[in-house]
DNA sequence: TAGATTGTTAATCGATTAACAATC
DNA sequence: TAGATTGTTAATCGATTAACAATC
């Protein structure tokens, strides 16, 4: 009998991921025990906050202790749906597409890279890492073929939503945008635009203010 | 006698980045109006929440026509406090780093890539696009000399912490974080985490939760 | 003028925080 | 037991939305 979980509101989840990567670190380095204390205080938010948050998750904490760190970990691996990995593919082959495709974060974390393509023919054939450069003819099939659910737009501005159209129509059915434009995408397709620039915008924007 | 300008509260600051984006875009492609209608429905929000950002900008829109793209684009940028461009360094020289370091979208938008250094010796001297690869030593000088306000750190989360420590002691105003992990830095130094591990996370959420 | 859109006020909605009894 | 921390409820705070007169 499972508990109905509603929806999680979108800064909850946002939060969530910090907890996840701050449990995966305290489990790699044998802590044991986490408390909403140290969680507020390592990530600069309130002990309020936090408990609240934690309320989303199928998780008892020890009062007194706080929540056990590999429990906790687990209980947000599998509130997030994170549980079974995950597989990417990544259009565009510049400096970016390349690099992330041998960013060793991602692997580490349960994405598998499954393939890279890019519209230009020359770069056909190449190779990234362990992968070969393929055509963008070959998107669909790559998608089908490895249940990708991904996909990564690594182009120019002005060929993102191009992108983001074929990845659409391949099938997949999330998209990371790191072009610093905007994507319009069907209802059923998730969208994250990765914002680099805009937060370095962000930053300058601080600083100025602080100034 | 300027508007005394209350502190703009972060969402609003993170949409009015979205409209820079998309009147930069309006301005190349020639332009002339732009409406909270159009910005709304372009970006997925509501015309009130859009009129109700750009209320914080020095900026009077026009009845029965919206904004001119123009003023819109340098009222956003004045308010932003990015008129005058900003100097980066960036710490790492992994696939990452060197990426960043060609990225072109930095330079059309204001962003001076000044040095990169990185804590491998065996680097140090190497070409990456114009730039050539300083060692970590370096860094308090480079900061003073060139000015530098932001510091991008793109080394693996094990030396993250590291990173941040020496580009704060440097001089630096701002930290734009690519590790995954979590950096504490003292209160006079702006952190934006770029979350890209987060951002995957987010979005396998969302796909889950969706089937 | 008629149509469209701004600027602004007030109402709603949701998220964060405070507080505290219950528990280990 | 005493100290610490959870889980939860209620209060506060702030952000979003709705609505509409004013304006081009």
């Amino acid at each position: 009998m499972k508990k109905d979980r509603k929806v999680i509101p979108q800064p909850v989840i946002g939060r969530l991921t910090k907890y996840l990567a701050y449990a995966e670190q305290a489990t790699e380095s044998g802590r044991e025990w986490v408390s909403s204390k140290e969680l507020a205080e390592s990530l600069g938010l309130t002990r309020s906050t936090v408990r609240q948050d934690i309320t989303h998750l199928d998780l008892s904490g020890m009062s007194g202790h706080g929540y056990e760190t590999e429990a906790l970990r687990k209980s947000l691996i599998r509130t997030l749906g994170l549980r079974k990995g995950c597989e990417v593919v990544i259009v565009g082959a510049g400096n970016l597409g390349r690099a992330l495709a041998r960013h060793k974060e991602f692997s580490r974390k349960g994405f598998r890279i499954s393939a890279i393509v890019d519209s230009n023919a020359k770069l056909e054939g190449k190779k990234v890492g362990s992968l070969f450069i393929k055509g963008m003819d070959a998107l669909p099939r790559l998608v089908q073929k490895n249940k990708v659910s991904i996909g990564i737009i690594a182009v120019p501005p002005s060929s993102a939503q191009e992108a983001a159209d074929r990845l659409v129509q391949a099938g997949v059915r999330g998209l990371l945008n790191l072009a610093c434009t905007h994507v319009a995408t069907p209802s059923g397709v998730a969208v994250v635009e990765s914002r680099t620039v805009a937060n370095m915008r962000e930053l300058c924007c601080a600083i100025s203010m602080r100034s």
